[in-house]
Order: C-alpha cells, then structure tokens, then sequence
RNA sequence: GGCUCCUUCGUCUAGCGGUCUAGGACAGCGGCCUCUCACGCCGUAAACACGGGUUCGAUUCCCGUAGGAGUCACCA
C-alpha cells in the first residue's frame, strides 16, 4: 500500500482536492496595498480586554487600507465551548463598533463568499488537506494515548530534554503503513500528525510586522493535525483558514509568536504563500512587583461587563486603546481637535512600527483620564442621552427621574458644559446621581440630614444671610456678573468682605469674606459644600425651591435639636 | 529547564553615535486663577537594569550578567 492508498483508507468520504477549494476561494480583488484581516475567537465566553485590544488593531488595519475585516469562529475544542457562546461575541464587538465585513453575524447567519466561518463546519475542507499531506508522506496516523505522551513528557522534563513529539519520541512516525492500517481495522484510535520536514538545528528567520526580525530553530515537532475527533487543531485551521480565507495579514497575540516556525513550515510544505504576521503585545497587571498576564478570572477590568456594569464608555476604551497602540495618538488626537474641532479614531493612520514589543500595563488611572476628557467634550443631550441608557440598565428610579423632566435634566447636565474650559468631572455614567442628585427634590428630600457648612456655622447667622438673600437680592434673571455683585453686597452688608483678598489683608476687619456667604448658600440650596457653579444652580432650581429648602432645613434642625 | 522576545521617570513612551544638564502624557506634589469643586495655567520631583567592549564620543552598536514576559497539549 502506498500513501495515496493510505490516505484513501483514512479519510474514504473525502473526494474533492485542494484545486477544488483555491479554485471556489480565489484571490480577492483588492488592491496589494489592502489589509485582509481576522479576528477568530473561540467561544468561550465573553471577550476581554486583550481581545478588543487586537480586534480593534485588526479592524484599524483592514479599514484604513481598504481592505477586510472578517470575524471566524475557532469551535474545534467542543469541550470548551460555551453556550450563547458566538451572541457574547457579537454582543461585546458591537458594543465597541468593532464592526464586520464578513464573516459570523449571529448564532445561525453569516456573510461573506469565504465561508462557512464557523470551523466546525469545515471539517471537510481541514480533512482535504489532511488527506493530501498523508497521500505526499507528509503526514501520518499516530496511536500514542494520552498516557504514552504524558509519560514521554516526564521522561524529557526529567532527562532536561527539549519536549515534544519528535526524533526519538515521534514513535508512530515510522510505522509501515500496513501495520497502521491493520491497527486501525482493529478498532485503534488515532490522530493524524505532520511529518515535520524541519531540522531544530536549522535556523529560520522571519520579519514580525511589529516585533521585527526574529530567527528561530526549525520547527521539528511532528504535531497533530487532526484529532481523534475528526476536527483539526488550531495549526491546521490556520493554514487551511488563512490561505483559503485570502487573510493577507494575520495579527494575534504575542502568546503565538513562538509557534510561527511551525506555521511557517506548514505553508512550506503546501507550498502556500504565508501570510504576513503581526504579533501585538499583551496587556498586563502589575501584581507583588512583577507584570503578569491581564485576566478574565482575576482582574476585573479586563471584563467588558467591568466596563459596562461601570458605565465607562466603550469610545473613550477605544481612545486609550489607541494610545497604548500606537503613543503617538495622544498627540494627534490634541492636534486634530485644536485644528478642526473634532477628532475621529477613523482618521487616525495606525502604523505596525509604531506598536510596542513587550507587555504594557493596562493603566485604569490614565483610561480614566481620557474617560474624563472624552465625557468633557460631549454636549449636554450626550450626556443625557448616555446616562440616560445607563440608568435604564443599572438604576431604574434614577432613569425615571432623569427623564420625568427631560428638559431639566438636560440643563443640570448642562451646567458648565461646552466652551473651552468644560468640567471634566464625570467618569464614568454611574457616577452621575451622585453628582447631581440634589438637583431633584426626589432624592433631596430622601437624603439624612447632612449639611456640610463651613466657616459659618451658627443657625442665626444663617438664617439672617438667607432670608436676607431671599428678601432683598435673589432675582432669578440676573445673570452671573448682576448676581455675584449682589452676593458682595450681601456679604458686606453683615460684615464679611467683598472680596477674599480684602479679606486676607486684613481678617481682623471683617467676620469673613464673600466665599463663606456663598458657602451658606451652597450649602443650604444642595446640602453639599462642593459644587458645580452655584449660580447655574440656583439658576435652575429657582427661588421657591430655595425656599423650600431652606424651611426644609430649619424644620430638620429643630426637630433634631428636639429628639437630642 | 529548552526556545524566543523584552529592559529609558511609578505608568505609557520619545530617542534610532555627538542635538540628552534625556522630551511628552497620565498619576504625585507645590503654586496661580477662583464664591467651593472641577477646568485652565505655571512649576516641581522622577528614568537610560548591571558589567564589559567598539568608538574621539555611547541611552543609542556588540557581548555577557541579572531581571521580566511568552511558549513548549488530541486548548485556542
């Protein structure tokens, strides 16, 4: 029996060949300079963090070239799998806009002429080319059990050999085919191995698109290709995928780095063009002093869910996802709004070179920087829009009120919003009722009885400062130059400066200065002794709400004095 | 352990033989502005892992050492 003979007995039902499938998949008609990328993931759960991170490198690549951006399912470990497992994909992409070309749209569809893009409905394709790497000697049946391998495994830890399947240890390598086949016959499980042509003592080199050139030892591992499953392994997927799918750059994680030779090697001996490979860095976590690998189980923010559950949106993820991608965004990012007013992601031109080559710390103090500015620059019917969603998922009663009065709510997320110097203070959107909720009676009212005041304290001095305000001074159409004049008067009318300089001058004149009048006030109208402009504030809640307050107040205090 | 990659302020980095008394951003600290907070502005502290070479000259090139990371599955 020869080894075409062989690979007719071991894959019988496979009757096509590889012309069959380069001729159904030809080359795309893009442009040389276009970027056909993939994002594959196994589905296995939700993404993390290091999975957008290359996703959206990927998708940058493709897009900004003009080329492809396609997401395949790896579901060759059916042991791993989960379920809903493709929808979480979904899900956590479209919630970055981490859109598609092609590819797995849902559980069921896809689009593309590439397909199908769910592995396990290759088998047939994997198993084409598994027949013909058998037929040309290059691969061959394997009846090593788990407990052979395990026990090979110990004996080379132990005699400090290189492990792996190979040479020596490559025992079903070199049976003659009729013995194979009568094993088989017999009942005999087996996987299908390269007959690695490689040398460890030969070199190879290669250029990484982002690490640059790295030479390594020939691949000489003769590794499954198929498992005992009928499903091939990821190396096989990849050849057959990436060659047939037209990938003309394959960008992953830098945990695949070492197993380029053998993908080399495996595009070798097709005699397949290999694709070009970009390997991006990992995200890590500084942890006891060392860096280590960012997650899913331990940290929480490599989690999407972190992100979501947080209200941190996923545009400003993308931002700084940007930034540990290539460092020069920052800059490009400050010029572009300083010259046009706006910044877009798509404009930005991502460049391999410039990605990093070792680990980066996931850094949440600088995400919440950019947060921050990103949050900044939005308008008020943003920020409502945005907090409004939030609230609709996280807290409902929150939601209600946010939109109970829809134009309110815009004004008091308006409050120093837009122009050149906007507050930068929220973020994330679960944040936002903590910041505002005195500006609805609802929660106001709800709140225990906690006035920070500060330099004035005394009840009469009070009450004498805010009725007199009321009285003589409150005129809800001042605007902020007409009302700040009135507070000086106010407070020079009871003895404390006009101005906090005067007051520093000389403090022995005065009881205190304009700051602690409005301080009072601050106090009385939200309960809190920091806030956003106090004359937006009052601005907006009006004299009667003021006066409602300040009663409110005064009633809390003397029962309080009551129950003492 | 083998193989591979990496090593500049706390973090992300600029630097590609003299421009480096090493630049920026975030975080820290101090100050100014100011009715509080935030914003903004100004300032400050803070790094070339170590040891050898090569060179007139090394952060930059080479070699070691140390440290870190990744990988060595019928997982991807």
């Amino acid at each position: 029996m020869n080894n075409q003979e062989l690979a007719d007995f071991l894959l019988p039902k496979i009757d096509k060949d590889l012309t069959y499938y380069e001729t159904k998949y030809p080359k795309r008609p893009l442009p040389e300079t276009a970027i056909v990328t993939r994002y594959a993931p196994s589905p296995t759960g939700h993404l993390h963090m290091g999975a957008i991170f290359a996703c959206f490198i990927e998708q940058k690549m493709a897009h900004q070239t003009g080329g492809v951006f396609f997401l395949r399912i790896e579901d060759t470990d059916k042991k791993r799998e989960v379920e809903n497992g493709i929808t979480n994909i979904i899900q956590d992409l479209n919630e970055f806009n981490l859109v598609i070309d092609e590819g797995v749209e849902n559980e069921t569809t896809e689009k593309g002429v590439y397909g199908p893009y769910v592995q396990s409905q290759r088998q047939e394709i994997y198993q084409t080319f598994a027949k013909y790497l058998v037929a040309n000697d290059l691969a061959y049946p394997c009846f090593c059990s788990a407990e052979d391998l395990a026990r090979d495994h110990e004996i080379q830890i132990s005699s400090k050999e290189r492990q792996g399947y190979y040479g020596k240890w490559a025992r079903c390598r070199n049976i003659p085919i009729e013995t194979a086949v009568q094993r088989i016959k017999n009942g005999e499980k087996f996987v299908l191995r390269l007959k690695s042509p490689g040398k460890y003592e030969r070199k190879i080199r290669f250029k990484d698109l982002i690490k640059g050139e790295i030479e390594f030892p020939e691949n000489d591992i003769d590794i499954v290709l198929i498992k005992s499953d009928g499903l091939p392994l990821y190396h096989l997927a990849h050849l057959v995928d990436d060659y047939l799918m037209r990938t003309t750059h394959v960008i992953r994680g830098e945990e695949w780095l070492s197993s380029v030779p053998l993908h080399l090697q495996l595009f070798q001996v097709f005699g397949f063009k290999p694709p070009k490979y970009a390997h991006i860095p990992g995200l890590s976590k500084e942890e006891d002093g060392n860096k280590r690998k960012l997650s899913k189980r331990r940290d929480p923010e490599a989690a999407i869910s972190y992100y979501h559950q947080k209200g941190i949106p996923p545009e400003a993820v993308l931002l700084y996802l940007a930034t540990i991608a290539n460092s020069n965004f920052e800059d490009w990012y400050e010029k572009e709004l300083k010259e046009k007013g706006c910044a877009r992601l798509e404009n930005f031109q991502l460049d391999f070179k410039k990605i990093g080559v070792s680990a980066v710390l996931f850094d949440l103090a600088k995400l919440t920087n950019i947060v921050k500015n990103y949050i900044g620059r939005l308008s008020a019917e943003e920020v409502y829009q945005k907090a409004l969603t939030y609230a609709e998922k996280y807290n409902s009663a929150f939601a209600k009120l946010l939109s109970q009065d829809a134009d309110y709510s815009l004004k008091v997320l308006g409050i120093e919003r837009g122009g050149v110097k906007p507050r930068k203070d929220i973020s994330c959107f679960s944040e936002v009722q903590a910041s505002i909720w005195y500006m609805f009676d609802e929660l106001f009212y709800a709140q225990p009885l906690d006035y920070q005041f500060q330099t004035i304290k005394e009840q009469e001095e009070i009450n004498r400062l805010v009725n007199t305000y009321l009285e003589k001074y409150f005129n809800i159409d001042d605007d902020k130059n007409t009302w700040f004049e009135k507070i000086k008067q106010l407070a020079a009318e009871f003895g404390y400066a006009r101005e906090v300089k005067e007051y520093k001058a000389n403090p022995s004149n005065y009881k205190g200065h304009v700051g602690d009048v409005s301080m009072v006030l601050r106090v009385i109208t939200t309960t809190q002794s920091t806030t956003p402009d106090l004359f937006e504030l009052l601005k907006l809640l009006g004299k009667t709400k003021l006066q409602e307050r300040f009663a409110w107040w005064q009633k809390k205090l003397s029962q309080h004095r009551v129950s003492q």
